[in-house]
DNA sequence: AATCGAGATTTGTCTACGACAAAATGCTTA
DNA sequence: TAAGCATTTTGTCGTAGACAAATCTCGATT
């Protein structure tokens, strides 16, 4: 056996494992005196666990809005106190499916959300179950009540969930054509999943590339599907300043005869009128988008989007 | 309007694009002369689209096994004969899905998987049919002959044809019980999915995590579902340098108590007895790790795993 | 001819520190 | 209250070099 690993890891691994870049954690370090990883015999950083859970729950916090300098200088104490204050919409019917999980495992959570569908209708359902669990998965996590692993295992249940809704609602003659994807960075396909499923449910023709696509194969994909809308999804930990930007590019790439729609907690607060891209707030405002959209297909971009205020 | 926008775009932007790391393009604009990109009004790096996709290109040849050295010297003809000559493991069996998918969409393809599934059964249609379909894909990705977006595609049916199968297939008494995932950076799952269809029809008690969880979570999530093993899988594109050293840090937040089963291309090169890990280089060899385990929970690693040579 | 190991080469990661623009904040004024 | 404007914060990108691990090369040995 070998007795040497230390404990302690390198900055690549920091980042891997809280998802802050190694400029990030090299600029704190100056910047704030913390993290302050030890160096091993080369000058190389050395993180000791404790402050890798320091870093986690900095990451949290920030997520939710908070700021680097509220935060990073901070002792535990401080932080977890913020923790503590950090916004929690739970509502009761949420509670039910967290318990849920928690105590009987991933397949209890689908057992229960499969009983719900069936009362409730899938319309309903996806607006009044899933979306506010959505809200209360991420507070809890934000709050530390959640482990991450917890928020895989929940985040693969509704995937499962929500995909054997929209596949089997999807229906080969429905229009309009809309594609469905994030773009590089955005992980989070929930967004994607719950629109897929609403709007075949009203006949739309939904076709799913799933997450991180590049803006040239969408442009590819849009082309070859020959779609009317392009709709993405941008989640609240998205970087804001890199939206505008990636929807030019894809603007450019996709030509004028296709929509772009924007979804998602990121896409509320887009810098509004971005390169005729609809933004919707909410998934309320895409089935919107939707039933106002002129029947008829390849009728060019609809008054709302064309036009530059 | 804006008619500024240039079609160049940044390094950051390259990188997500193709997933070579901001470093590395700089080292070998330095080291070999490309890429060569332009410089903006400060010295900020601009790749022409034309660039980024020989990257691209130089990046598929490199996921088959080739080297930068033989690569990214070369010019647009050399790189071109290298992709005709890269691995083509078609059976006649995979083109008629292939054809599938471009002629008549996912839901085309979905359907003849389905029919495929019922005619042959879950095992036979997992090793026989998904499992070398994966591999033509990935070849046929790597000789440019798919498009990026119709992999996504095709990713997305295959994974909801496989969490069906799992789900349906998964009881509650189960055993043994096997956590699945992959690690960060590791982003393709469908491993993980075709592991947890097979092992749930052979009775296992599959708990999947989806991609890119980090090792203290994952260790946290074994402890909290009691589970006997971890099963990881490692694409052909996980650096393989990271493999050794990960799975060791993984051990040291499991314990000596939970076997590890490592995956996939990747692990099938992985050096050899790294950390008490069972390396599977197929999902046959899985299913036999399955077989061999001894009935009884809670009775140590076998053999096989335990001893260090 | 195949295998092995030592030495050379390739390759990606890591370090350091400065420059800088975009975003967020605070402050003033209409 | 809202709309500017100045200031601070913050992340990204730049240069250049050190270095270890992976890989290759090639001669010696079995």
């Amino acid at each position: 056996m070998k007795p040497r690993s230390s404990p302690n890891i390198g900055i690549s691994e920091v980042e891997r494992e809280t998802g802050l870049s190694m400029d990030v954690l090299r600029k704190w370090e100056g910047r704030y005196g913390f993290p302050a990883p030890l160096r091993d015999g080369r000058r190389t950083r050395r993180y000791p666990p404790q402050q890798v859970e320091r870093l986690r729950l900095i990451k949290r916090l920030m997520d939710t809005g908070m700021r680097p300098s509220q935060l990073v200088g901070q002792d535990e104490d401080a932080l977890a106190a913020f923790a503590r204050k950090a916004p929690d919409a739970r509502h009761e019917a949420c509670a039910i499916f967290l318990v849920r999980l928690r105590n009987d495992g991933p397949e209890g959570l689908r057992q229960q959300l499969l009983r719900e569908h069936m009362s409730l209708g899938t319309e309903r359902f996806v607006l009044d179950i899933i979306v506010p669990l959505n809200t209360a998965v991420g507070d809890a996590w934000a709050r530390g009540e959640l482990d991450l692993h917890e928020e895989h295992a929940y985040s693969e249940v509704i995937q499962c969930v929500l995909r054997n809704m929209a596949n089997q609602l999807n229906g080969a003659g429905y229009a309009p054509r809309v594609l469905l994807t994030t773009l590089p960075g955005e992980e989070h396909g929930l967004g994607i999943l719950m629109a897929a499923a609403l709007f075949s449910l009203h006949e739309a023709y939904c076709i799913s590339l799933g997450t991180q696509t590049p803006v040239q194969a969408i442009a590819l994909a849009a082309r070859a599907h020959d779609v009317d809308v392009v709709a993405l999804s941008f989640s609240s930990a998205y970087p804001r300043r890199r939206i505008g930007p990636a929807l030019d590019a894809l603007r450019r790439e996709l030509g004028a005869g296709v929509e772009i729609w924007a979804g998602g907690a990121g896409a509320a607060r887009m810098r509004a009128g971005t390169s005729g891209t609809l933004p919707l707030a909410t998934l309320e405002q895409g089935l919107e988008a939707l039933r106002r959209r002129p029947a008829t297909r390849a009728s060019g971009m609809p008054a709302s989007v064309a036009s530059s205020p």
